[in-house]
DNA sequence: GCTTTAGTACCAGTTACTTCA
DNA sequence: CTTGAAGTAACTGGTACTAAA
């Protein structure tokens, strides 16, 4: 699949670094190469069945059909155009077809007939699902699939193009949350660790002050922490005397290299 | 082999519009 | 009916890359 499973497969390496998205494979750099070798994602355009909406039934069955839709294509192509100051000229890819268009800057061209600019669509749900089914199966369009998603939705290919960058940009979003709560949680549980090693440490060391007992056990049993000055044992044995006992535990939570280098304590 | 330039795609951030509680 | 929040289509400006000159 493509962004979202891979994008799972970054959360698995989290590794709590921040700039873990650099080895996710989805990452900027890498969707550009991908973006090199979209023709192999051309499979996907037969695939995709589902009629444009509110055209409820709208299946170009005759050329006319066709060329009409093409016209469209190509009027909503101008009118869709992002607001350079400047007019410029794009090749639209078309299948197997290649069609230059005049641009403008959309501001002026985006006006519909009664002139009022910008005037936001709604995709209707088919059409929704039909471009959520498309990037399900790859997060980038090459201009062939662009074009071919564009007439099969009747929609302007500026107009799935921007779908599918504002639906990366989601994915994203909500892939920094999932990120951010897992390092929340993280630092949460750090937090805890640290308050009970600390007050562990205080134990110790008011143990130590009244009655360093353990000074007594065969010195091949006991190993010092050089950076918490916490005492251990080489099988973290309970040592217990008559003023109490103290536990050096094992240590079943998790430690990170990342959180601290004396965690391995 | 270089630099420059134009074209293209993408992204982050923003705006404008719609929908809904 | 109005309003604010949330969702999202569309836009803007910038960057990176590529191919041609």
């Amino acid at each position: 699949m493509g962004f979202e499973a891979s994008g799972s497969d970054c959360h698995t390496g989290l590794g709590l670094g921040l700039g873990s998205n650099e080895n996710c494979p989805d990452s900027n750099h890498l969707q550009e190469k991908k973006k090199k070798l979209s023709l192999k994602y051309d499979h996907l355009l037969p695939s995709l069945t589902l009629g444009p909406p509110e055209k409820a039934n709208y299946q170009p069955e005759t050329k006319m059909d066709v060329d009409l839709q093409r016209q469209a294509s190509s009027v909503s192509a101008v009118s869709s155009f992002s607001n350079n100051s400047n007019v410029k000229k794009e090749k639209e890819v078309g299948v197997g077809e290649e069609v230059e268009v005049e641009r403008t800057p959309s501001r002026v061209t985006d006006e519909d007939e009664e002139g009022s600019p910008r005037k936001k669509l709604r995709l209707t749900k088919e059409q929704a699902a039909v471009l959520e089914d498309s990037f399900k199966e790859h997060s980038t369009l090459n201009p062939k699939q662009k074009q071919a998603l564009a007439e099969h939705l009747n929609l302007r290919p500026r107009q799935v193009e921007v779908w599918f960058q504002n639906r990366r940009a989601r994915t994203k979003l909500k892939q920094t949350e999932v990120e951010y709560d897992l390092l929340k949680k993280c630092c949460e549980t750090l937090t805890e660790e640290n308050k009970r090693l600390r007050k562990e440490l205080q134990e110790l060391k008011s143990l130590k002050l009244a009655a360093p007992l353990y000074m007594q056990l065969p010195a091949a049993t006991l190993t010092m922490c050089p950076s918490c000055e916490r005492i251990g044992s080489s099988s973290d044995i309970v040592s217990s005397s008559a003023g109490g006992t103290f536990t050096v535990r094992p240590k079943p939570y998790f430690l990170n290299s990342f959180t601290h280098p004396s965690a391995a304590c």
